[in-house]
DNA sequence: CATGAATGAGAATTCATTCAT
DNA sequence: GATGAATGAATTCTCATTCAT
């Protein structure tokens, strides 16, 4: 009986629900990815979902909170892609090419995912103008890959490096990667990952 | 470069012209990069400047004129910055190393150009949709590191590699030290400087 | 006397019926009372009753419907029990003391409902713009008291003054006393009333 | 230089900009008085002085500010008023007929904005619910009152009696003058104003 | 009986821009 | 050169209400 407009623990008809929910948070994806976050508007992210602009109200407590969703939804989207895929690899290199390989992949299939959350991560603000997302170091997904490269130095497997920044800098190279095949969809994003993981190779290796 | 890309009629009194051209745009400058973009309304950078929001649309044909001319300004600096120390290496490897190094010491002390540059860039649209700057690749920037990798090769000093996605990764990593650093002030630039040298030593090198 | 105003077709069960609209009038009571007429919306009132906003437009024809028959129900109430407080007494001068006494009597035991009648009262209006309820004069309530200063009048237990005027600036006095009283619990509303007798007893006596 | 949108220390402009603002504030108070506090929005009250809602925006800092200012100006006013009224006085219950009358007079020219500044002081609030003003008590027109009333026990004029009750209690009475005359413009205010200085002259007098 | 879902109207506010002075 | 004043468009959000289930 907690109703009341917005059902924030989300639990009523789960079926409709969800399926609202999920519509307008692909739409909310597709706007930010297409328009950029600045001139994403609750209004634009209606009209794309093809619904009313107070559907989006009913089922969100407002932008922030459906903005905050999208990028959870799409982090554990992504984690739980990247995850299935480290798990078959043993050795440290592996981890570190399936990463990238994984990633990349990820992309190709969800192009405006990458998009939309880089664009949201960057510019989403508290009232104060503080960011709302931490970015880049504490994502999980960049935590994880900190991990790996330490213990494929500690196992001698890799040379000895700074894993973090190498880790930021494999996660950067992803973004550029998603930035150059952005701006010019020809590009072969095989290719690109060939290059990356030997780049990534020479640059841990002994 | 600027002076040419100026929009309007304004050629009166070029003296005090262009101190409050700089004015305006240092005040943007460290608007964007303390609120971000989105948040950067021409109010908050005139009340940063303590001028009237007038006389920001006197001086700029708008907001739009306003942020491309931050943008090649410290495009312009910046390079500026970096050509120098690039001209006084011979070697490609030198070159690269002098590219990292400079580009770090540049945002030590022009960490909201940096952070300014950055947001604009990865933010500013057309009114369709579209971004108004090109990302990455054809920033001149990259476009140099680019030339200085492909000669490397050329001369056989670095190992067989694409040298544009080589030279994005460069980039990006550097706008990833850029990230950390923002996160964390008590990032050690130098150290971080060190690191990064060392891990495309290692990917470039035969 | 509510009763007969209901607006549409509801009879089923009478039981439960009543029930929720008990529940429902007595949210709305607390509602205006706390934060007042203006930010009183039919969320906030269903919140407050733990019940989902359709069982309200489910049980009242809308929002003038609920807030109408709130006042109504609250007149009836407070009437019920002035009348029994009045009976009990001979003189006009007594019948003076016991309203002022009774009223405040009321309004200890019923702050809310007084608070919020006020409000509703003072603020609901129709569509275009006046006054949904008439104030002051033509509530029944000061009706009562006018008549028993005009039966005083003509008994010559009270000198000869408009029986209106007391009678609405009694009706005014006590909502003065709320008023005091709402602002700071701590006023003791027996020496208040003490007070304001002593007061009306020296205005109308000979 | 400290411009930016709203002038709030209004210096620019002296002329043109207190003609506008002396503008809103007549709509401001014509609107609530004629729809009430809860239905007057900006819109409305820009719609009734003939302009742009954004010139509302322009010259107040907000609805707040707007509210604010009305109240704090008609206070003046009235102050104004009754001050000069009752400086011409010299015993307590001179003043107290001065008080009492010249209020009255002040609500047959300036009707609406009794009904106004009413409307406004009962029911704005601050965003946690609590009221903006303070009423009834600590308005400083009040608070005079008791002053008078105090002075008039002290030196044996009048009675002994709780000089605040009364001074609330007269406060109301106008109110109640003014709710109806509001109510019934036909009510002779003149013929009120009698009978309410005889019905405290006696309450007061020993 | 009850209620989730949906919706359009309207709220306050911010913004970029124009214009007369 | 500079700027107050004005404005319309657009933004987020809240609200009362309706409807199918």
């Amino acid at each position: 009986m907690q109703s009341d407009s917005r059902p924030s623990g989300r639990k009523r008809n789960p079926i409709i629900e969800e399926a609202r929910r999920r519509q307008i948070i692909d739409a909310a994806v597709e706007t930010v990815a297409a328009v950029g976050y600045a001139q994403a508007s609750l209004s634009r992210i209606a009209q794309h979902a093809q619904i009313s602009k107070s559907v989006v109200s009913y089922h969100f407590a407002g932008k922030d909170d459906l903005l905050e969703q999208v990028v959870t939804q799409i982090y554990d989207d992504t984690w739980a892609y990247i995850e299935a895929r480290l798990a078959t690899e043993t050795t440290s290199a592996g981890k570190l090419h399936a990463y990238i390989q994984s990633n990349l992949d990820y992309m190709r299939s969800h192009r405006s995912r990458l998009l939309a959350v880089g664009d949201i991560v960057g510019n989403h603000r508290t009232a104060d103008g503080t960011p709302r997302f931490a970015t880049i170091t504490d994502e999980s997904v960049v935590m994880v890959l900190t991990e790996i490269l330490r213990q494929g130095i500690e196992d001698g497997e890799f040379r000895d490096f700074d894993p973090q920044v190498v880790a930021v800098t494999v996660g950067q190279a992803l973004i550029g990667a998603l930035g150059r095949w952005a701006l010019d969809p020809g590009v072969d994003l095989g290719v690109y990952a060939a290059e990356l993981t030997a780049l990534f190779d020479h640059a841990t290796r002994k």
